[in-house]
DNA sequence: TGGTTGGCTGATTTTCGAATCAACCAGCCG
DNA sequence: CGGCTGGTTGATTCGAAAATCAGCCAACCA
């Protein structure tokens, strides 16, 4: 593994395929899974000798971590710049639930590997996957703490805790487009979502007078037009759920077909 | 899964067995993690040989999937039961909130099986681990719908929306427990947490002034266009922030160490 | 133009664990 | 008692995929 890569220039160049199987590590990931995908499978999607993989990579983990700490430290960083910046709070939240979806705007898939490969991952206990999560919650639990001093949150709110239920929120507000429950094209619906999400999480949480030290504007600015679609996102089969019938006897119940 | 002998009354005995193997696997699941841990750790767990795993279960799939469908079944029922009964809105959510508390409480590493291995669906959809998921979302949803005909709930509140939040909350409430963010002995903070979770879930969502049985909220719409959001997305950049180098350095990385 | 370097290749080796299976044993029936 | 039945055992098999490695080749230098 030396490799290395004390030679500072070539970096660009080298970066380069490094950063193109990054990329193919997270469509692979997104589409099949991290365990369900071969690194053959990420070799062949980055367009790359299977060898590569371990030239630039140490293993399949550290690419999974990789992956995992690029996009992750993009998003915390820019959620810690809104937490300890100043302002109401009222504003924070949003801009933090407006961090995160447009972090999804802009690369679902990336999104979809930290949500579901990640973000629940039990092994990640070894590694600082959660670690990673509980920073930032324990990040915005300052946020919260800072907000109850300053006479803004409810007095009887636990920061620690509010701050689990905001990112709560958010995360399964993203899984419900990640998993398909709502249909992610749907610009509109996304940004209903997102405000959604920071309105009824600010109202349970907010003074209800309104803080001292701010005027807020009248709650509102949801649903601007539009009346609520339909509740009903038909598409998204209605899964067999309990018509699954296992049997499949002989197809082997491993992954059946790869590629 | 029936498709157990057609002999009902063996069962008992037989099921003895069945039963701490199941047993076992959670148990393994919670500590290490579905794909972190080999058949053979479950049989020792469960102090019986290797090949009754598979007298039992025909595959580590089918094992999962029974651990996941039995966890299930319990909570969704009693979900069920409080969503399509009669009564307040309010009442509802904060009895939902009981169940799911109540049933970490009664089996905390069942939960956290339940709640850490939730998302992750196999690329082959074969196992559908969240439509189980995805339908206690629905289910929840159609309770909202009722509610917001009957004027309990806001009209510009999303009832999908709304229900994955709930759990979302609810879920990272846990969560929170579950990671040792929050100390899970405590059964006071326990109960603070599921008050919590209800009562900020609500007070964002509930008509503020209570709800009178049928009367269409007058609310007029929110009238803002939308001036509300001031500063607008900050049109975040890149998602991949570039600020990764990491070095690949030794980082552990596999798991050589087995138990 | 010959030599050296290092990114790159992909067949080969190794690892690892799921799934199998032949044998074992306890109870039961005839 | 002896033979049958079915739960139980754990070494063995076997496939899959992770990781290695012996070189290839293009670029660059002398």
């Amino acid at each position: 593994m030396g490799q290395q890569k004390s030679a500072p220039e070539g970096g660009t160049r080298e970066s380069e395929r490094r950063r193109t199987i990054l990329r193919a590590a997270i469509d692979v990931f997104a589409r099949k899974g991290y365990h369900g995908c071969r690194i053959a499978d990420v070799a062949k999607e980055a367009g790359v000798a299977y060898g590569l993989v371990y030239h630039y990579f140490k293993n399949k983990d550290e690419l999974l971590e990789t992956v995992f700490e690029t996009g992750w430290s993009g998003f915390i960083s820019r959620a810690r710049l809104v937490a300890e910046s100043e302002g109401p709070l009222e504003e924070k939240v949003r801009r933090i639930a407006d961090v995160a979806f447009e972090a999804y705007r802009v690369d679902p898939r990336a999104v979809k590997v930290l949500i579901l490969e990640i973000a629940r991952s039990p092994a990640g206990a070894r590694i600082n996957r959660q670690t990673a999560f509980v920073d930032v919650i324990r990040l915005s639990a300052q946020m919260f703490t800072r907000a109850k001093e300053s006479g803004e949150l409810r007095p009887d709110v636990d920061p620690l805790l509010a701050s689990a239920l905001l990112f709560g929120s958010i995360e399964m507000g993203l899984t419900a487009f990640v998993v398909g429950l709502a249909d992610a094209r749907d610009t509109v619906m996304l940004e209903r979502a997102k405000a959604q999400i920071a309105d009824s999480f600010l109202h349970g949480v907010l003074v209800p007078g309104g803080a001292p030290s701010r005027t807020e504007p009248p709650r509102s600015e949801l649903s601007t037009a539009e009346p609520v679609r339909a509740e009903e996102p038909k598409h998204e089969a209605p899964a067999e759920v309990s018509t699954w019938k296992r049997e499949k006897s002989g197809t082997k119940s491993k992954a059946p077909k790869r590629s």
